[in-house]
DNA sequence: CCACTGACGAGTG
DNA sequence: GCACTCGCCAGTG
C-alpha cells in the first residue's frame, strides 16, 4: 500500500468538517497528526485541484478570517458566499465568530 | 543539491 | 492593534 501522503491526511480531516461549521488551519494540522504545521495545511489547499470534493471553503485562519485573497483575487468572496449559504455568519469586520461556528470534534 | 516561495500561527515589542 | 521574526516542509526552477 502506498502510505497516505500528508496532503491526503489533511484532506481527510477537512472532509470531516460538518456543514455550517469551520475549522482553522492549525486545528486541521493538529487533527491530521501534524501539530504546529498550519502552514503545510495552507500549502495542501493551494495544491488542491478545482474538481476535488474537498470542502476547502470551511477552512479559515485562527482569527476567523479568510486567507484565500492572497492567491486568487476575489477568491475570498467565493468562500464567503459558500459559507453563508451553509449558515455561517460573519460579523461587521468580516470575521467569523469562532466561538459559535468552529467545529469541535470529540 | 541549493534558493526561494507560500490558503499559517504563536510569540515579542 | 500593528510590524516583525521564526518554525514548519512540499513543490518549483
Amino acid at each position: 500500500m502506498k502510505p497516505p501522503s500528508r496532503y491526503e491526511r489533511i484532506y481527510a480531516v477537512i472532509r470531516r468538517i460538518p456543514k455550517g461549521r469551520v475549522a482553522t488551519y492549525g486545528q486541521i494540522a493538529d487533527l491530521a497528526g501534524f501539530p504546529d504545521h498550519a502552514r503545510q495545511v495552507g500549502y495542501a489547499l493551494y495544491a488542491l485541484s478545482e474538481h476535488s470534493t474537498v470542502p476547502w471553503h470551511r477552512v479559515v485562519n485562527a482569527q476567523g478570517r479568510l486567507s484565500l485573497g492572497r492567491v486568487i483575487p476575489e477568491g475570498d468572496v467565493e468562500q464567503r458566499i459558500r459559507l453563508e449559504i451553509e449558515g455561517v455568519r460573519f460579523d461587521a469586520d468580516g470575521r467569523i465568530p469562532l466561538g459559535k461556528f468552529q467545529w469541535r470534534p470529540r
